[in-house]
DNA sequence: GTTCTGACA
DNA sequence: TGTCAGCA
């Protein structure tokens, strides 16, 4: 498929699609016209890195541990240096305190709106 | 009409 | 990231 179609299949803008390659997270076949021809794998690997981006990691991490996510994880255990491994940690920890500041913002919002609908029970307009 | 690269904001 | 230019 060209770009557009992969642009519409997973919400993702063309201008980044093309980004995303040059960082090389993603690879593409060239078509005698130039224009890149990507193939069904390229669907959630795409819909992979965009989750990966919105966690807060860098393109540059991204790209490394990519393959280790995916395929075989045992396969990739040379891959895995000292150095990776603490900087994952690091990012699982950010990932952490992410997940717990959102837990207190969901709830503090969820508890608004029930305060809002249960006042408005009580008070109809 | 669609995509490409490079460049600027 | 968006957008614009100048091609193919």
């Amino acid at each position: 498929m060209r770009i557009g179609e992969l642009s519409e299949r997973t919400g993702t803008s063309r201008r980044l699609l093309r980004y995303y390659e040059e960082q090389g997270l993603i690879v593409a076949d060239r078509a005698p016209n130039g224009y890149r021809d990507y193939d069904e794998s390229n669907v959630d690997r795409v819909l992979q890195i965009r989750g990966l981006l919105d966690a807060g990691l860098p393109t540059r991490l991204i790209k490394q541990i990519l393959p280790c996510l995916n395929k075989p994880r045992a396969i990739h255990f040379e891959d895995a240096t000292p150095e990776m491994l603490a900087t994952l940690e690091r990012e699982r920890d950010r990932m952490t305190q992410r997940v717990a500041c959102l837990t207190r913002n969901r709830d503090a919002i969820a508890e608004y709106l029930n305060e809002v609908r249960a006042t408005r029970a009580r008070q109809p307009a």
